[in-house]
DNA sequence: TGGTGTTGAGAACGTACGTTCTCGATCGCT
DNA sequence: AGCGATCGAGAACGTACGTTCTCAACACCA
């Protein structure tokens, strides 16, 4: 038996994998990237791919998945170093800044994903909402702390500033959407 | 020659194409709509399909710029029958309201088109960047007429109310965006 | 050392798509 | 009436994808 397949072994191929289709799947889309370019990437044999997912669609489900705690755990990081409650919520938007101008930006992938997957695919549909759930919560706790009634505005603003950068390539509306939170949060 | 085709038949070819195109591609997705579906739908055939669009992806453009004028236009006409600035830009959400609340409705055409064919078709791109650049400009002249710099808000709860609205399948959003927008528009 | 079970590399398979081509049918014109 | 251009219906073509299968190579154990 060549190269047993330790346990060790799958996570870091698991890893390898993860890592190649969540980019490829990013840059250019879920349906346009073929499990062979995944492969490629990889540098995983077909076989053993099809033995961590069985089908593509786990695949882009357990892509989605991870990309969920690292994304969300990123925004949290940065978020909750800001003590002051209102403050912190403004470090969302920051956040959102320096993530629209990162190199490669294209969007909210689980937005993209569900342009693409969500009238063809359960899974991916679930996995998206699951997502927006967990981003909309976790702002909704930051909002709490601020005592103020601005949950839903400051999430919708959130997400037209995401969907807006996106589309016209432009970073400035986290800025706009930053200073309308703070006009929302200025108590009066 | 049979049917010798005349400009009237060309512009009635052309509407049953696009009207059966844009209901296939907003239910299922662009990409798992394939030429033949469309065909069986329209009624026509491939041939004289071909002749109006020369590839699928004119199709597609050609589908997102008439839903363009049409979507853009009754939102228009529900806005600005009303009177008072402030209650027209209101008016834009509870238009919006009424859009998310339709049987069928699936979000934003132009995002789910910008997630599914961003990455590999510059005309789809142009065309969705298009289309938001125009609502984004429809709604800067609304507000400009209220005399408060709050264009940008505005706009960014309106997208994001779309994109939420249509990732969770609850029109809420919108009431919540109109709430959050009439705080900004409550000169102090 | 020989057998066994697993691996990697990629060929193979079935399907589906976008686009083009075939061909018999049809109608206007002379 | 007969010619020729154009049409509709769908077969055909090339390609690409997701998934499975083949098979030689290899490491371990008896």
């Amino acid at each position: 038996m060549p190269a047993p397949i330790t346990e060790e072994q799958t996570r870091l191929d698991r890893t390898a994998l993860l890592d190649a289709a969540e980019r490829l799947y990013y840059e250019k889309g879920i349906q346009a990237v073929g499990m062979d370019e995944v492969r490629t990437a990889s540098g995983l044999p077909l076989k053993r791919i099809y033995r961590l997912f069985a089908a593509k669609e786990d695949l882009v489900v357990a892509v989605l998945q991870r990309r969920d705690e690292r994304w969300r755990g990123r925004l949290a990081a940065h978020v909750e170093q800001v003590g002051d409650p209102r403050e912190r919520v403004l470090a969302v938007f920051d956040w959102l800044a320096g993530w629209f101008a990162e190199p490669g930006f294209r969007g909210c992938a689980w937005i993209n994903a569900f342009g693409e997957l969500a009238p063809s695919s359960e899974a991916v549909l679930a996995e998206v909402r699951s997502h927006k759930q967990a981003f909309h919560d976790q702002i909704a706790g930051w909002v709490h702390a601020t005592g103020l009634p601005v949950v839903e505005p400051v999430h919708l603003l959130a997400e037209g500033a995401i969907v807006t950068a996106a589309i016209t390539g432009d970073p400035t509306p986290a800025t706009h959407a930053r200073a309308a939170a703070a006009t929302l949060l200025a108590t009066p």
